[in-house]
Order: structure tokens, then C-alpha cells, then sequence
DNA sequence: CCCCTCACCTGATCGC
DNA sequence: TGCGATCAGGTGAGGG
């Protein structure tokens, strides 16, 4: 989404905003006027993503210099932002903003989102404590870099699944400790690395763990490759097309098919009110390493 | 202070 | 056709 954006709306002006849900805009601190106040007439810079976080830095405005704001943006479950000409609406758009480019013409924004569990946001920029002179919103402050960012530090990860009281799936969703990873890649990156989702971090091994940070990396990079995954009209690019890596699952979804890797069963568990997908044979809870 | 549960929400789909 | 149950990819406040 956010590669999708930047050609397209870096350097365009917010003409016009609509909020048609308010509920949608959770994160953001004031009412729907402030966010179209401060909104309206902004230049929008490079847009930047720091796990499912997505912020569009915004201009100062003349009368405020060395303000410091961004446009925040999360999907939550269910959200979209689509890219459109003035004369395309969507169903359940609850944010619309009108852009004005300066090469590319007039352009539409559509938030869409069904759950609402998603939100739009304007956010003042604060330095991150590792990179001070790299800002990013207040509200992503706490999240931790994602494991493709340059920064991601692989010693304070794996320290921090040593100190841990829980377990690996827990680990991988908190996004304090690694970002980007949802319940679709942490099913993928746990049957990549052969570890149930189940098993206390502070038993798993740190080669285990080394290895599992890598497959991590692979299903991003191949899941960006391929554009995310879709399953359904619910999650598209910034065009309204879908994602292929549905096509490259190997368990998440796959309940009651053969493991691609040892042709068993993969079978499906309530874990944290949601799936958990796994190959009962390949992904077993493993008595961990003794480290002092 | 740390960890976990649950609330937050709507719409699509399926079975009866 | 209609109705109720079920399901969905996330986050963070608050309780234990």
C-alpha cells in the first residue's frame, strides 16, 4: 500500500476532506472538524510505514512552521485505502480525501473499512529513541520496527524472547517486540521454521530462534512481492487489486489439507480468539535448550 | 510491572 | 426469502 501510494500522491494537496463516519477516526485526538481543518490544504510528503502503521508526513503550514505532523493511517481488520479519479465512490468509504497533484491532476482518497477497527489520524511527529533524527507519529512511538527496516536490531529481539514469560505466537503478534507480523504470517513464519505456536520463548533455542527471525523475513519479502494476501474483495492495493500470496500459503487457512512439507494433516486451533494453523507432525512443542 | 482477556465493530456467508 | 449463528487478516485498556 504504501509502495502503491508514493508515486502517486507524494507532492498532492489535500483540497477536500469528508468524514462520513467519525468512528473512524479512534486515533485521532479532537473532533471530525479538527481532523478537516488541519488536514485541508496540507502538501502531502513520502509516505512511511512502520509495521501496519502507514503516515503520510504532511507540509507546515505557512502561518505554523516546524510543526511536525503526519497523516496516520491503519487498516486495522478490514481497511482500505483506495486510489481513485473524482467520480469513483466505494461502498463503506468513511474518510474521502480530495487531492490535487501537480503532474497527476485530481485524484480521490477512499478510506474504506467495514469493522471500523481501523482509523485515519493527523499525529505530531517525535524522534524514535534508537534514530533521533528519524520521527516517526506519536502513536507508533511504541511500536517496534519491523524486521526488513534497516534498524531492526536482531540482539534486542532475540534478548527480548529470553526474558519473556510467553509464548512464541504471542511473541511474534506483540508489536513492542517485532512489527508487521499478523495471524496470517506468524502461522507461516512458525510452520517455516517448524515451531509450535505454543512453545514458551524461553525455551526455544537461539539457533531456533535465529532461524525462525529469518523465515519471518522470507514471508514478507515474499508476500510484499506478491503484493499481500487476499483472500476476498476485503483486501486490495491502493488500485482495488488483490495480492497473490494466498496462493503461497502452506498452512494458514490449509486446515484439513496435507502439509506441503510431510503430507500430514494440517489441522486448525482457537488460540487468543482467533485460528491457529499448524502441521501437528512438522510443529511440536519441544523441550528447550538449558541456557544460563 | 507483566501478561492475558476481552471489548471494540460490521457485513458476508452458510445452514436451516 | 428470512433469520440467527459464525467468521474475519488488529489493537490496547484494564484486570488479575
Amino acid at each position: 500500500m504504501r509502495a502503491g501510494l508514493e508515486p502517486a500522491i507524494t507532492g498532492a494537496t489535500a483540497t477536500s476532506v469528508t468524514v462520513f463516519d467519525e468512528r473512524s477516526l479512534r486515533r485521532h485526538d479532537g473532533p471530525s472538524e479538527d481532523f478537516i481543518d488541519r488536514l485541508s490544504g496540507r502538501v502531502f510528503q513520502t509516505p512511511q510505514r512502520r509495521g501496519k502503521f502507514l503516515w503520510i508526513p504532511l507540509d507546515d503550514p505557512a502561518d505554523v512552521p516546524g510543526h511536525g505532523e503526519a497523516l496516520v493511517a491503519h487498516l486495522g481488520m478490514s481497511g482500505q485505502v483506495l486510489l481513485r479519479d473524482r467520480s469513483t465512490d466505494d461502498r463503506l468509504t468513511r474518510i474521502r480525501i480530495e487531492l490535487d497533484h501537480p503532474d497527476h491532476g485530481a485524484l480521490r482518497l477512499n478510506f474504506v473499512d467495514q469493522r471500523i477497527f481501523g482509523s485515519m489520524s493527523i499525529d505530531s511527529m517525535l524522534p524514535t529513541d534508537d534514530q533521533p533524527h528519524l520521527l516517526v507519529p506519536s502513536q507508533v512511538a511504541h511500536i517496534a520496527r519491523d524486521p526488513l527496516d534497516p534498524f531492526f536490531d536482531d540482539a534486542k529481539f532475540l534478548r527480548a524472547l529470553k526474558v519473556k514469560r510467553t509464548t512464541v505466537k504471542r511473541a511474534l503478534l506483540d508489536q513492542t517486540l517485532v512489527s508487521g507480523i499478523g495471524n496470517i504470517y506468524a502461522d507461516e513464519a512458525l510452520w517455516a521454521a517448524q515451531v509450535h505456536y505454543n512453545q514458551p520463548t524461553e525455551t526455544l533455542s537461539r539457533a531456533k530462534a535465529i532461524m525462525l527471525l529469518a523465515e519471518v523475513r522470507a514471508v514478507f519479502a515474499k508476500a510484499l512481492a506478491e503484493g499481500g494476501t487476499s483472500f476476498d474483495a476485503q483486501y486490495l492495493n491502493v488500485n482495488g487489486e488483490s495480492g497473490y500470496f494466498a496462493h503461497s500459503l502452506n498452512v494458514y487457512g490449509q486446515q484439513g489439507k496435507a502439509c506441503p512439507r510431510c503430507g500430514r494433516e494440517v489441522v486448525r486451533e482457537q488460540f487468543m480468539n482467533r485460528g491457529s494453523h499448524f502441521c501437528g507432525f512438522c510443529q511440536r512443542v519441544r523441550a528447550g535448550s538449558q541456557s544460563v
